[in-house]
Order: structure tokens, then C-alpha cells, then sequence
DNA sequence: ATACCTATCGAAAACGTTTCCGAAAACGCT
DNA sequence: AGCGTTTTCGGAAACGTTTTCGATAGGTAT
């Protein structure tokens, strides 16, 4: 009935039960165990990216020749290489880069983990890392935690399984424990943290002026006669938040304003609640003639809320914000900032990175600061 | 002297020349080349994420067993496979993606080609494709063209070295050949193009109400009574480009109104082309009374430029453009549009081309259009 | 010629997975 | 016991590179 496969004989083999839905059969005088293979489904070619193998083939040389003759490799001749990369054009080679990075333990791929794309904020930090990184002949992978710890947490996962060479973080606003980052960390990962950093894990950073900003921003307006400025304040846990709302009180406490709680009204980055802080402030006996926000997009909701209460601005209250967009110059009163320049953050936190990717043993964790500029407009120009 | 590695004698070895920096030997007797080792450099142990391997030694199993019971497979005793994911989470394994590509044949990636990271549009659209893709298990690589045609075909090239499983583009405002993209679809690559498309490629296709939209706006001023209707077009050579110029037209050949050439000014996205375009218009013997700009960075330079010439908008020109962010909303006067939905132009580019994906043999090149909303404000109310 | 040398190539291992195939042990039934 | 069956595991190949090592053919001096 059924041959055994080495003897050839079929008189000694004998049913052996079922193996992934094949008949298994044993052969008694080889001690063998086999299954009939089934009618092999034909290939089912589907186009594929040329390799190396298939230029060693249509060549008829080994494929560490073609790999020599690609790399630019002295170990070879130079009419062999001429022929190799003439063929290698032919059939439009492009290396996996999957393989070389197995193959020499490096993606040449930087990861970026940040709250959100769309805010023009992180786009332009985006631009500047992407500027630097292609540069240096790296890729760049990007994660969006949208603010949400778990997902950050994911991020950081999936960028670990992709096996980038380093990471580039800004921290979501619930991210208040920080043991994935200092878990890859350990495993010598190289990581740098931009823009909302934290100070519980050892990085390279790369910050803003919160604090001189934000005194800066408190004391133009003290010295356009404001006496009760109010702060629009950032998420509490947030560290740049907790940063600038210093700056907020070392402007008062250097110009001997007192320092008033009801003053200090937490948001969460989200939509109008600046109003509820507004009506809050509006509502005390003696309410402010200054708002300080802590962040742009605050600012600008609050700006146009003054207006639609018809609220003269900046005579009874001016109002500054933090960070800065084209609208803010368009909108009228425009809108006095402190202004940032992401691009050149993203460009500097890129380069430490990729200085501490290449140089990993001598690199110390330094900190630096993004200068910023004050710009006054109309919204807070009294005098 | 020198020992032969074979027989052990060192009678019959002579020096044979120098391979790479060491002494070379040829035993007589053994016929036998060789080299003496140079004294190993320490391994030199960087700190490396866990692999499988990792795994199966410190319990003693094959890599075979703990790929199976990390992946869920049922040949496996379930005691073993409750101590493999115990081992591996005590390890923080987590699976090299490399690898897995590379033996799948897949990345579970895809990537993006936009012109440029910073314009909101875009970035609202990366939103919505890493939004569906996450969703679906595929990771994201974006590539900026900077509007640059060999910059693009470099990001397509880059993206196809890392393997891509599909690609999303939309084309730089310098792309006028495909080849690279032909190139691509020749070998069975996924593609779909969205916003900045093409006609001369057979991919699948996500745009806008290109013609619609533009219609729209220019019946909308010619119903507020304007009759000369300057449009500010963008770079020629774009198709949505000439599908807008075309709205344009239409609607005034719908309503019976001519059409003047020297009305139609082109530009390429700049800063301050518009102002030269103005400057254009209001030297005619005939100035317009409307303005519809193809590009909604445009719109608001006009509108910024009119009212600094203190021109009535919408009195003595009306102005409209494609497009919309908060600012049009803000700035005063208000800014008419055609409101687009880039977010939901990316879900719906990624779901297709992970259609396009997971069922690549029956799939055909459908084009989808995106619905826009007339958003009339102040800038066009005349009446 | 002989001794030595260089230039050029191939074979094979390695990177970390998954999967195919089969072996061995354990199990269940007469 | 004896036979057929199932469960569970290990070995090895494969994915596409790069790199190490060594072999060989053909030099160039003596």
C-alpha cells in the first residue's frame, strides 16, 4: 500500500495515528516515522522587492560579493562591482532595511512620543527633530499619547519593539509616574525629553524659559500698571505648569504685589474652560485688571470672551499669554506672548539625542534652554 | 616556530604572505592555509533588550517553545506556557519587531508622504491616519517632500527600503512625473493618494470637493452681488489646482458672467505672493469687487493686506477662500469658506489602503470624495 | 623555478523570529 | 500487552543582510 520512505518496502509499515490532519505511518524494520506529503499548493508568487540573493543569481556570484560590491567594499574587483551595481539599478535593488538593522543591531530610526499632532506646537518640533534627523541619516517614528498616560505607556512599548536607536518624549499631562521611561532606561536606552520633561528620571533635556517667561510676562504687565493679575494656570502635575506659575508668583513677590489664591485658576488644556475661570474672576469683589495664561490657546479664548462681554482690553483688563501662533498677531486686540520657537527645540533635542546615540559611554545628562522673546501687542499696552 | 593547526608539526610551515593585517601560514604536509588568531577583544557587553533565546535558556526550553507559547499556539502544555510568560514578563520581553517582519514578509506599517508636517492641514490629516491605523495594528512612518520632487522620491525610496506594506501620499506642488510612484505599483505595492492626487496613475484615490467647493464659494459672492471675481489659484501644475480654477469658471459661466484673464493670479503657496497679486488687481482699470483664494493661507493675507489699505471688506471687496482653521473664525472681519474635514480625509485614506492591504487581489482603484461645508461669515456678506 | 605575496572571491555564521516536520512520551482502548 | 492516537516538545530552515575566515589564482620578486 504505502512505501516506506528509506527501505521502500511496503510490508513491515503500519498506520501511526494523525499529525496535523495527515495520515502518519511507521515502518517497522527502519524504526521510521513518516506522513504521505500533501499535493504541495503551487507557490503563489506574489511580486516581490529584489534582494541580493536575486542579484547573486542573475550574476552567478555569491551574495557576500553583491553585498561587497554595494557597500563600496575594497575586497573586490572593479569591473565585478561595475556589473553588480549596473544590475542592482536594473532591477531597482533597494536594501531591506529590516535585515541590515537585525543583522547589525540598530535601526538607525529615532522614536518621538508627544501628546498631540495637531497642535502647531509639537508640529513644528516635529519639523525641526525630522529637519536634523534626515539629516544625520536618520528615520523618525512618531507616537501620539493624546494626553493619556496608558497610551504613552504604549507608545514607549511599540517603539521598543521597533527597536529604535533612541526616544524623544514629552510627557502627556496624566503621566505623573515615570517607570517606563527609566525601565529602557536601564536597558541603556538613549532617551531625551523636550518641552514637558520631568525631573524624577536622569535625560538629556531640552526646556523652555517657563520661568523667565513667565516673569517676564507678569512683569510687563505690572509695569503697565496692573495691580491683581490673575494666572490661568496648567494641569498641577504638569512640571512646566508648576514652573511657570513660579515665575507668576516671583514677579509679584519681587514687586511687592501679594499673592491671592482666588486668583489661580487650573485648567486642563481643554475647551472653554477658561470661561469658567473668567465668570469665576468676574464674580470676586474685587476682580483683576491682568490675566496671565500659562498657555496660548487659553489666551485666545479668554481674549475673545472679553470682547464678546464687552470688556475694553486692555484698559480694564490685560491679558498676556504663553507660546505663540500667526493668530495671535491677527486677532484684534493682538495678543501679547512670550514666544517660543519649536522648530529649534525639535532640532536641538534631535541632535543630543543623536550625539547621545553615537557617543552613548561619554554622555552626561545636560538640560538645555530654548531662548524665547517677549512680543508686546495691544493687549496689554496701557500706557 | 610556528605550529601547524592540522598536524601539529612545525617543520613544514612557511610564511604565505599576510591576509588582513596577520601573519599568514601554509602547512606542506596538511597542504593547509592559515593564520594565528590575534588575542580576542572582550565582548564587550552593551546592554541588549531580551530575545526569545534569552527566554528558552533560562528555563531550559527550545526558542520554538517559547515562540509558541507567547503566540498563543495550542501544541503546548499549559503549565510550560504559564511559566514562559511568567519568565518573559519578569524579563521584559518584548518581541523584536525587526525579526518578525523580516520572517512574515510584513511590516505592519505604513507610510505617509506629506508635503509639509507644519501646515494644520496635514496635520490633521497624520491625526486621522495614525487614528484608523492604530486602531487596526499598523504603525506609522511619516516623510516630508518640503514640496520637492526628488525629496519625495527619496521619502518613497526610504519607505520602500523599510518595507512599507502600503503607502499614503500626497504629492509636492513640484510633482509632475510618477514614475516613482508607477515604479511601486508595478511591483504590487498598496498605494493611495489623498488631497494632492493625480490623474495619471491608477491608485485609489481620497480628495476633496476640489470643483464643488469652489463653486460654491463663487456662486455664494456672485449671490452677494459681486461681478468681477478675482481668483487667487494656486501652482498650475497641481491638479487640485486647476480642478478649483475650473469650480471657478464654471461658476461664472453659469451665471453668465466673463471671464478675465487678468483676474486669475497664480502662486505657489508663498509668503507675500498675494500682496504682488493685489497689487495686480487693484491697478486695473477695473478692480475687482471679489476675491476667492484657492488657498486658504492666501485668503487671510489678503484680508489682513485689505484692511491695512483700510479697504471695506466686504463693501468694496468680498473675499472667500478654501479651507478653514480657528483664525478664520477670529479675525475680523470673519473669513468665508469652504470648510474641509482633514481629519476624516486621513481615516478614510488609511482605511482604504488597509483594505487595499489585507485584501490586495480583489480590489479595485475607487475614488473617494470628502464632503465640504460652505461656512459663510462676514467677510462675504454683503447683503 | 622557487618563495612569497596580493587581489578577489565563496562559504558560513549571525541577527531574532516563526513554522514545518517529526520524535518521544503519554494516553486510551481492546 | 499491544495497538492506535494525542499531546507536547525540539531541530532546523527560512527571512535578507553583513562579516569573518579562508581558499585560490595569479602575480612579483629573487
Amino acid at each position: 500500500m504505502v512505501e516506506c520512505k528509506q527501505c521502500l518496502s511496503t510490508s513491515e509499515v503500519v498506520k501511526a495515528g494523525f499529525l496535523r490532519g495527515r495520515q502518519r505511518f511507521y515502518c517497522k524494520t527502519c524504526q521510521l516515522h513518516f506522513t504521505v506529503e500533501l499535493p504541495a499548493a503551487l507557490p503563489q508568487k506574489t511580486a516581490r522587492q529584489t534582494t541580493i540573493i536575486d542579484i547573486a543569481k542573475s550574476l552567478g556570484v555569491a551574495p557576500s560579493t553583491v553585498s561587497r560590491a554595494l557597500n563600496g567594499s575594497t575586497d573586490i574587483n572593479s569591473l565585478t562591482r561595475q556589473e553588480i551595481l549596473r544590475v542592482a539599478n536594473e532591477m531597482d535593488y533597494r536594501p531591506n532595511l529590516l535585515a541590515q538593522s537585525l543583522h547589525r543591531g540598530e535601526t538607525h530610526t529615532i522614536g518621538v512620543v508627544i501628546p498631540n499632532i495637531e497642535r502647531p506646537f509639537f508640529a513644528g518640533v516635529l519639523a525641526g527633530i525630522q529637519n536634523v534627523a534626515t539629516e544625520a541619516g536618520y528615520r523618525v517614528m512618531i507616537c501620539q499619547s493624546n494626553e493619556s498616560h496608558s497610551t504613552e505607556t504604549l507608545n514607549v512599548q511599540a517603539l521598543i519593539a521597533s527597536r529604535v536607536d533612541g526616544l524623544l518624549i514629552s510627557h502627556s499631562k496624566e503621566t505623573t509616574s515615570f517607570e517606563h521611561i527609566r525601565l529602557q532606561l536601564k536597558k541603556g536606552l538613549p532617551i531625551v525629553h523636550f518641552d514637558r520633561v520631568c525631573s524624577e528620571v536622569e535625560t538629556a533635556k531640552v526646556v523652555q524659559e517657563d520661568f523667565e517667561g513667565s516673569f517676564a510676562l507678569v512683569e510687563h504687565l505690572i509695569q503697565q500698571g496692573c495691580r491683581r493679575i490673575a494666572v490661568c494656570a496648567g494641569p498641577p502635575q504638569l512640571l512646566i505648569s508648576q514652573t511657570r506659575l513660579e515665575g507668576y508668583k516671583a514677579a509679584l513677590r519681587h514687586y511687592g504685589l501679594a499673592l491671592d489664591d482666588t486668583l489661580i485658576y487650573h485648567t486642563e488644556f481643554k475647551q472653554s474652560e477658561s470661561l469658567t475661570a473668567l465668570n469665576h474672576w468676574l464674580s470676586l469683589p474685587e476682580p483683576p485688571d491682568g490675566i496671565f495664561a500659562v498657555h496660548y490657546g487659553n489666551a485666545i479664548e479668554l481674549l475673545v470672551e472679553l470682547k464678546h462681554r464687552k470688556i475694553q482690553i486692555p484698559a480694564e483688563i490685560a491679558i498676556v499669554g504663553f507660546g505663540d501662533e500667526l493668530i495671535a498677531e491677527l486677532i484684534e486686540p493682538s495678543l501679547t506672548v512670550f514666544h517660543l520657537f519649536p522648530f529649534e527645540m525639535g532640532e536641538t533635542a534631535a541632535s543630543l539625542l543623536i550625539d547621545n546615540i553615537i557617543h552613548r559611554h561619554t554622555f552626561s545628562p545636560i538640560t538645555k534652554k530654548m531662548r524665547g522673546e517677549l512680543r508686546i501687542r495691544q493687549s496689554s499696552m496701557r500706557l
